[in-house]
DNA sequence: AAGGGCACGCGCGTTACTTCA
DNA sequence: ATTGAAGTAACGCGCGTGCCC
């Protein structure tokens, strides 16, 4: 594995699906980002759906059997399919979970010894294929029940660990990569907002010297950019930003929804019973 | 029913090691 | 051959959750 390209981490500025920027998370266990793209078990708003998270079949057998043709596995070959089995592991990896590896700890006093007396990790490279197949895995579901952990284990010719190690690691490259997108959108939406606000001060005072001459004022053109809402009848925030934020979002590959909040300021105009 | 202890999984920050320019 | 940066496997810790007693 050499590059981006290979973890399927390409998240790019286009987003297929209509997220709305919903600032406000739905539910208090919402964990996702500004893009829309759910990152571990909600979303910013019920629009968004997780990826489908099939219940079952969670690997095609066959093709891990494919790919597993030729695999290196970083260990004896007669032990591919019984990972689990006491005395086999990889150089690095003797524990298959974090309780176990706690419990050796604790039993240990924190040492922990390998078959070498070495106290110092020796750091395993995971093979393409095996690299390729977790991946297959991690775009299935970014998370694994403990049967499922095994089950890959045992297909790759790792220790359960090495699995789970590696599906955190995934997460947490998926979470930073997402960040940096998101840091790069919002970036780009405050700069749109800001020469939009710009524009639209100029217009303000454009309009108010019209105003101070009547004459010129009676001759111009309807106004281009305040409307009234058809809803409530009242000042609205100007379609063009609506044109202009769909365009944004067109920009992005993504709608964001102007209008709601829009609505949300005529509300706040309107007379009070 | 409430609460403490335990096991477990996860996120996060960090370390140690590998690879490559 | 050396070196620094980037990538990543592995680790340690804290926290939340579920289960059992």
């Amino acid at each position: 594995m050499t590059g981006k390209e290979d973890l399927g981490l390409s998240l790019s500025l286009s987003f297929p699906h209509s997220h709305h920027l919903n600032l406000t998370p739905s539910s208090a266990n919402t964990c996702s980002s500004p893009s829309g793209v759910p990152l571990q078990k909600a979303s910013w708003n019920d629009v968004v759906s997780p990826p489908p998270y099939p219940s079952s079949g969670y690997f095609p057998a066959t093709e891990a059997r494919t790919f597993l043709r030729g695999i290196d596995v970083n260990r004896l070959p007669s032990t591919v399919d019984g990972a689990e089995e006491a005395g086999v592991s990889s150089p690095n990896s003797t524990i298959s979970s974090v309780s176990e590896k706690r419990s050796e700890r604790e039993a240990n006093g924190g040492i922990i010894d390998d078959e070498d007396g070495d106290t110092s990790r020796k750091k395993l490279r995971l093979s393409k294929d095996q690299s390729a197949i977790l991946e297959e895995s991690f775009k299935e579901h970014n998370t694994l029940n403990p049967k499922q952990k095994l089950a890959l284990a045992n297909q790759l010719g790792l220790q359960p660990r090495q699995v789970e190690v590696w599906f955190q690691n995934r997460r947490a490259r998926t979470k930073l990569k997402q960040t940096e997108v998101d840091c790069e959108f919002l970036k780009r939406w405050c700069e749109k907002l800001t020469e939009e606000n710009k524009r639209l001060q100029k217009e303000v005072v454009e309009l108010r010297a019209l105003k101070r001459s009547p004459l010129l004022y009676m001759q111009m053109a309807p106004p281009t950019t305040l409307t009234m809402c058809p809803s409530c009848v009242r000042l609205s925030v100007p379609p063009t930003v609506d044109q202009r934020s769909h365009h944004l979002a067109q920009t992005y590959h993504r709608p964001i929804p102007i209008r709601p909040l829009a609505h949300g300021l005529c509300e706040g105009l309107r007379p009070r019973s």
